[in-house]
DNA sequence: ACCCTCATGTAACTTGTTACATGATTGA
DNA sequence: TCAATCATGTAACAAGTTACATGAGGGT
């Protein structure tokens, strides 16, 4: 039981009191890069954050608006967020990958299909790439550690990186693949 | 329903005949970088692989051993794996990170506790790194493709490249924290 | 008329983990 | 004697996805 997403909720109302929806709203932005959960997944858990006592909430009656609940942070669920915060876990395993495991099976494809397999994924990391890159542009300059945006900062850097890795694995792949069937492409 | 087990497991049987056993030890070597699986998980997914008529077994009453029951691919669990291998499919969405989620929030922890979690999950890191380049001696040359060993290859390169790429991340925040902190370390 | 955003929830299901349960053989 | 390896399974639970369900307001 690592209740990551419990972790990942106080960690969000620690900066600022916020909605289950505000909170799915988050997980579609900055954090879409290491974790997110969907919305059925967050109304739960905030029913049962509140429940053990780590959040309260007010209903704010909207005027012609629906209505919302604004879920705040409580001592203990700060308490607990800072004994999270420190902890020395165990590296996690690898994360699975599909693409990697086709890989692995790639004796039982022809070469041909390797190839098509390897350049359509090649495609589609390229777009991944450029399109983080943009993001990446706000940081020219590294920001100050201490403030929510250095932690931006360095999760941001590590997904350019993580897709930098994956690019050159994958021409790596299709190099070797290419220098023993040079009819390819 | 992306039946991801089922296919890792066709595609271990189609190289040859395994127990159930065998499976899950396949899963703790060259896979482990990407896909596994514990033995709760395997023994009923054969037993439903089985009821699909993907795969047939044999019970070998083991003398002095215990029985195993020894699975085969059938031509109906060929024909869907061969299917699933040449499939086109979106980009996995970027794989959950713990300790990510902490650097997210390391506004919300001391400077010397940043200073601290990094370090930690570096020389981890570097651990993991070390076990797996020894593992990546056995390839000095790439194998032939269409080979189970250029598979298990492009894997291992792989995990030895996203590595590299955490370690290469680390280095550059512990440098940035360091270069706001001179004091630390 | 139709879709999008805001807003909250539940139900059914899949996937994966931990613990329970059994039992033989081999090596220290 | 105790731990490890071989060997197979189930039960309970945790985590995550998809679909169901409702309803207001704004834009095209």
């Amino acid at each position: 039981m690592m209740r990551t997403l419990k972790f990942a909720i106080l960690g969000l109302l620690h900066r600022a009191p916020l909605t289950g929806y505000d909170i799915s709203k988050e997980f579609e932005k900055d954090l879409v890069n290491f974790w997110y959960a969907k919305h059925s997944q967050i109304y739960p858990e905030l029913k049962r954050l509140a429940e053990e006592g780590c959040v309260s909430f007010s209903v704010e009656n909207g005027v012609e608006k629906p209505d919302r609940k604004v879920y705040t942070i409580t001592e203990t669920g700060e308490r607990q967020l800072l004994e999270w915060l420190a902890r020395d876990e165990e590296l996690e395993p690898t994360p699975k990958d599909v693409f990697k495991l086709r890989m692995y099976f790639s004796d039982e494809m022809s070469e041909e299909e390797l190839w098509e397999q390897l350049n359509r994924q090649y495609q589609k990391r390229k777009l991944k790439y450029a399109r983080l890159q943009e993001f990446a542009r706000r940081y020219e300059e590294p920001p100050e550690t201490g403030t929510a945006a250095f932690g931006d900062y360095m999760v941001l850097t590590s997904a350019n990186m993580r897709e930098e890795a994956y690019l050159k694995w994958l021409r790596h792949c299709m190099k070797e693949v290419k220098r023993q069937h040079p009819e390819l492409g």
